[in-house]
DNA sequence: ACCTGAACACCGTTCAAGT
DNA sequence: ACCTGAACACCGTTCAAGT
C-alpha cells in the first residue's frame, strides 16, 4: 500500500477535532478527568498519534487555553465596541470578562491551571510563541483605550506610572477577585455574603475611582450601563448563561 | 509482645515531623515531586501509617497550606502593629504578604494549588474545618483595622458597600497582582516592565485613594513608609528574602 | 511517512498479614 | 491497636513493529 499523506489542513482539522474531543471530556468529568486513554478511546486514533501533534497532556491544556484567550480577544473587542464613555468602555471589558467565566467556567479554570502547574515547562516552544502573540493581541487595544483616555484628560496618571500599569491594575483586581470567589466556595465562612458579580464591579469602580477616572462613579448610573451591556454586546454570553441555568445577581 | 499504644501528643508530633519531610521534599522537588513513596522513604514510617494520619496527598498539601496560613496570621497582626495611619497599617498588611511570598515561594504556589485543584474534595472535613477557623484568625483584625478607619471618618464607604467588601477589594487586587506577576513569569512579552512589588503597591493606592482613605497616596511619602516597615516589623522576612539573593526593587 | 498499541515507568491508595 | 509493604488500579509517555 501506498503510505498517506497528509496535508497541512488535514493535519490542523485533526488537532481542532482532538481538541474538541478534550474539551467534551474536560466538560463532562473536570480537568482531572482528562486522560489520554479517555480521549485516545473517543477518537479514531491511536495513542501515537495524538502525540504526534501534542508533546504532552500540559500542551493539550495549553493549545485548548490557547482557543480560550482568542475567543477572549474577540470578546474584548466586543466589549470595547459599547456605546458609552471611556470609563464605560472599560467596565464593560470587566463585566465581559465575568460573564466569559461565568457562561465557561471550564475555561477559566484551565486559564488559572496554565499559569499555575508546571505548564510552561511542558508545552512546545510552538505553543509558548503563539501564547505571546495572542497575550499581545488581547492587550494592546486595552491599552489603548488607557492612553486615549489619559490623552484626553479623562484620567489621571499617578506620578511615576504608566497607562499600562493601570491597565494591568485592573486586569489584577479582576483576575483576583474571580479566582476568589469563582468555583467552590460553598459556605466558607466570611465568603459567604460575597458574590462575584457585585465584588468586581465595586472593586473595579473604586479602582477606577482612585485613577480619577471621569465620571467618578458617584457621579453616573453604572448599574444601567451594565444592563444597557448585557443586552448590546453581550447578548451571546447572557444567553449562554440564562441557558445553563447559572444565578445572576448583576 | 504487647502493642504500643501513642498518646496525641506522640501522633501529633510525628505528623508534624511527617509535615516537615513532605516541605523539605517540595522544597527541593517542587510541588509535583512531592511523592508518597519518597516520602515514605524518607521517612521512619511506612506507606499505611502516612495514610493514617492523612486521607490522601491533597490532604497533606491542605495540613501544609494550613501551617503557612497560621504564619500569615501572625504576619498580619505584626504588620497592623507597625506605627502609623490606619492606611499605613493598610499598606503593612500588603507589604508583609508580598515579603512573605518572596521568602517562601513554594508556600505561596501551595496556596494557589489548594484554592485550584480539586483539594477541597479530597481533604479530609476535620482539616476543612480547621481552615475555615483559621481563615477568620486572619481575616478578623483586617476587618476591625477597616471598620475603625471608617468610624474614625479616615476612609469613605461607596453606598451599598460594607467594610468587609472593602477589605475583600484589597484582599483581591493584593492575590490578584502576585499570581499574575510572581513564578515564571520569564519574559512573558509585555509583562517583562512589570515589577511586582511595585505593580502591588501602586495598585493598592490607587484602590484606597478610591476609598478616599486619607492620607491620599499624593499627600504622604508612602515610600519612606514601606522603608520603615521593612525594619520595623519585617526585618525577619527582610533577612530571609537578602539571604536567599532574591531580587528587591521596592 | 505515518500509524499502532503493547510495554514501561511511575504514582496514589488499599488491605491482608503480621506483631 | 497499630504498622508493614506487597499488590492493585491507573496514567503519561515511548518505541519497535507494522503498512
Amino acid at each position: 500500500m501506498s503510505p498517506k499523506i497528509f496535508s497541512p489542513e488535514e493535519k490542523d482539522a485533526r488537532e481542532q477535532e482532538m481538541l474538541d474531543c478534550a474539551r467534551d471530556i474536560i466538560k463532562a468529568d473536570g480537568e482531572v478527568g482528562l486522560t489520554i486513554d479517555k480521549l485516545v478511546k473517543k477518537l479514531p486514533y491511536s495513542k501515537g498519534t495524538v502525540y504526534n501533534h501534542f508533546t504532552s497532556k500540559e500542551d493539550i491544556l495549553m493549545a485548548l487555553c490557547h482557543r480560550h484567550m482568542t475567543q477572549m480577544a474577540e470578546l474584548y473587542v466586543r466589549a470595547l465596541s459599547f456605546e458609552g464613555t471611556s470609563r464605560e468602555k472599560a467596565l464593560a471589558v470587566h463585566v465581559g470578562s465575568l460573564l466569559q467565566a461565568k457562561a465557561h467556567p471550564d475555561d477559566f479554570m484551565m486559564a488559572i491551571t496554565v499559569k499555575t502547574a508546571g505548564c510552561h515547562d511542558k508545552a512546545s516552544d510552538a505553543r509558548m510563541q503563539a501564547h505571546q502573540h495572542i497575550e499581545g493581541k488581547i492587550l494592546t487595544p486595552i491599552f489603548n483605550l488607557f492612553r486615549t483616555a489619559y490623552e484626553n484628560n479623562e484620567l489621571t496618571l499617578p506620578e511615576g506610572m504608566a497607562v499600562e500599569q493601570l491597565a494591568f491594575s485592573s486586569w489584577s483586581i479582576d483576575f483576583g477577585t474571580q479566582i476568589l470567589l469563582m468555583g467552590e466556595n460553598r459556605g466558607c465562612g466570611l465568603r459567604t455574603q460575597l458574590i462575584v458579580e457585585r465584588e468586581l464591579v465595586n472593586s473595579i469602580n473604586l479602582l477606577h475611582d482612585g485613577m480619577l477616572w471621569k465620571p467618578l462613579a458617584k457621579d453616573y448610573d453604572w448599574k444601567a450601563s451594565i444592563q444597557r451591556m448585557k443586552t448590546e454586546v453581550f447578548a451571546k454570553e447572557m444567553a449562554i448563561i440564562k441557558a445553563a441555568g447559572i444565578e445572576m445577581t448583576v
